[in-house]
DNA sequence: GTAGTTCGATTGTCCGGACATACACATTGA
DNA sequence: TCAATGTGTATGTCCGGACAATCGAACTAC
């Protein structure tokens, strides 16, 4: 069996990037099957007109996903386990959104507010500065599924109430020109107070699954701190990890 | 400042290696501070005596750790945020460890049984296949952190209770040639039930974070299947997340 | 003064080659 | 029979160069 792949030169994408989309394509579509040998480097480059670190760049691409495993000696293989998709940085709103949930999201409040010590510090603000505090409530099939509780630093981003129903947190900030590089996170469990039941249509001492969060864009500022709390029955983390070797 | 890098070329370190772990050191220790250029690649390489490309792979690894960034006609600067440490596939006896908490592990259970449907599923065996199960509590300060039950296929590792006592799963594993690849991790939260109370010293009723985890080596085999319940007013999950762009 | 343009600097992409290293397998030897 | 050795093949590392794309700043023109 031989698998097509091309490039195009003239088109303005990196040759190594058509290389692996196609790859991953293929490994995706099934018709590089787990287990199966990708052919050596030299032979595949020479079939595509590129030179070997191309082809190399393009594989290593999905090495780093965790597609593809390398081994000395013996060539490239795809690796044969149920890969779903690695942990990324995500947004409740884009993960129900792809499990066909169509949430909702119900703007509580979307002030501006002085920041608390806590705030400041996760901000990196000083305290009592203006930032931005926005509660929403998240559903899915009409149920409370989570609140949401975020602080913003001011002048970022003017966070319209019907952008937030529309959509999520993230891409809005990601189509304001932000670049969201890295972020801390913390899951823990607590029970829920009288407050955060009554909120979430649940019991008092009901467990609530919760999640703190920094996120940083690519020159290190903290561009979103947020505090959220989910119902357990309605929702968990779900995520693949690869080891950094 | 002219940051003092040096390569031995009679090592058998690879040099890409060897200046990325100088780097590293740099960052970690201070001497490149956050929001620093580096320097340009060109001048690098004259100065260390080494090709762009084995710089350029150097620089690229801190990258794709989250320390550098690069900004094409500006430069490659050092990211200024605190980052701490990328997620890994880590073990709770690493982290607690690294958090000088002197663990403690009771092996409740060490044993082989049939595998039920769920773990057969997670595995990828044969229903009614033969499967080590292995139920732990890990303690910390004497107090009960986390109750861990664990199925490995046969014939993977010979399960050694002291051993159990004395480390963890991972490092076991890690240690008797097996190289971990990938996880695939559900965290959640749900109320206590009285077994699972008794256990961790709570009451029934009381919120418990729970992890579910399936590990991969390199080759896609399922090499362990997790279920864990965790106390959350002693553990939570804290991890920093980098964006796959 | 402001907007548009040019230009230098720096990273991004790509090439072709060379040698080292590790693994799998066949061969050889005891 | 089994272990040690050799051999082929594939990836790992490294080199030196070339041109393109982009950013920032200085410069120019209105």
């Amino acid at each position: 069996m031989e698998l097509e792949l091309s490039v195009d030169r003239s088109s303005p994408v990196p040759l190594y990037f058509q290389l692996s989309q196609q790859l991953e394509a293929a490994i995706e579509h099934g018709a590089l099957t787990p287990g199966s040998l990708l052919g050596n480097e030299i032979e595949l480059a020479a079939r595509l007109g590129l030179s070997r670190p191309t082809v190399r760049q393009a594989i290593q691409s999905l090495v780093d996903k965790g597609l593809l495993v390398r081994r000395r000696g013996v060539g490239t293989q795809v690796v044969h386990s149920q890969v779903k998709r690695p942990l990324e940085l995500s947004s409740l709103y884009d993960d129900l959104e792809s499990a066909g949930q169509r949430p909702a999201t119900k703007v509580l409040v979307n002030t501006v507010v002085p920041a608390s010590a806590e705030v400041a510090a996760a901000l990196g603000v000083a305290e009592d500065s203006d930032v931005h505090r926005i509660e929403r409530l998240r559903l899915a099939h009409g149920e409370p599924m989570a609140y949401l509780c975020n602080f913003l630093p001011p002048a970022l981003i003017d966070l319209d109430t019907a952008q937030l129903e529309a959509t999520g947190l993230y891409r809005l900030m990601r189509s304001a020109g932000i670049t969201l590089h890295s972020a801390r996170q913390t899951i823990g469990a607590r029970a829920a107070t009288a407050v955060e039941a009554e909120r979430l249509a649940e019991e008092e001492g009901a467990p609530l699954l919760t999640m703190q969060r920094v996120t940083f864009d690519d020159t290190g500022r903290a561009v979103e701190y947020g505090t959220h709390t989910y119902r357990p029955s309605r929702y968990s983390f779900e995520f693949q990890l690869l080891v950094r070797s």
